[in-house]
DNA sequence: GTCATTTATCATGC
DNA sequence: GCATGATAAATGAC
């Protein structure tokens, strides 16, 4: 279902940027956006309803458990956040606008 | 009660719907004149908000989404640019 | 760390 | 069938 070209490999590599030794051009090319599996997500959800702010040591259990870079995990805690906070200035905007309950 | 509300809030977000002409009209005004630099600051989203009656992020969503847009396809948005662009020269006179 | 943003993807309207 | 608005990964400023 998932995948997951960052962590395919068997190795434990930091899986930085492709093709870096050969090239001394850095093209720098964005990674490609790709949508977590279900599976991924559920796990990240759980971690997130225990403690919004994750560890490190937790964090390398979590990648590691998810097949992702403990990268993508910070990253995914970080915009986790930002939906929190966004989900509750919409609630706040939608109770107050309207006297309907 | 409270329960159902919430349920619907939450997968309301994603209900699509479009936006109405007049507010559309506002924000591609903005746009086009604005084609050099099309970042609105935060009182300039505020206040488009009020004129379109949307929310903020609705502004920030819309902005994101027509600059990529139109950045990905300029010829396709080529009509587009030129008739707002005489309609904010005709304002810019005054 | 937050946060605006870029980009691709999703879901809907028509 | 694409246009369009909203959301999900990923980056970078600060």
């Amino acid at each position: 279902e998932n995948t997951n070209p960052s962590s395919s490999g068997s190795s434990h590599s930091a899986t930085k940027e492709p093709a870096k030794g050969a090239a001394p051009n850095a093209p720098r090319t964005r990674k490609k956006r790709c949508p977590y599996s279900k599976f991924q997500i559920r796990e990240l959800e759980r971690e997130f309803f225990f403690n919004v702010y994750i560890n490190k040591e937790k964090r390398l259990q979590l990648s590691r458990m998810l097949n992702l870079t403990d990268r993508q995990v910070k990253i995914w805690f970080q915009n986790r956040r930002m939906k929190e906070k966004k989900l509750s200035r919409d609630r706040l905007q939608y109770f107050s606008g309207n006297p309907l309950l | 009660a409270v329960m159902i509300l919430r349920s619907r809030f939450l997968d309301a977000r994603r209900k699509r719907r479009n936006f109405n002409k007049q507010a559309t009209e506002i924000l591609n005004e903005y746009f086009y004149s604005h084609l050099s630099n099309p970042y609105p600051s935060e009182e300039a989203k505020e206040e488009l908000a009020k004129k379109c009656g949307i929310t903020v992020s609705q502004v920030s969503n819309w902005f994101g989404n027509k600059r990529i847009r139109y950045k990905k396809n300029i010829g396709k948005f080529q009509e587009e640019a030129n008739i707002y662009a005489a309609k904010t020269a005709v304002t810019a006179t005054n």
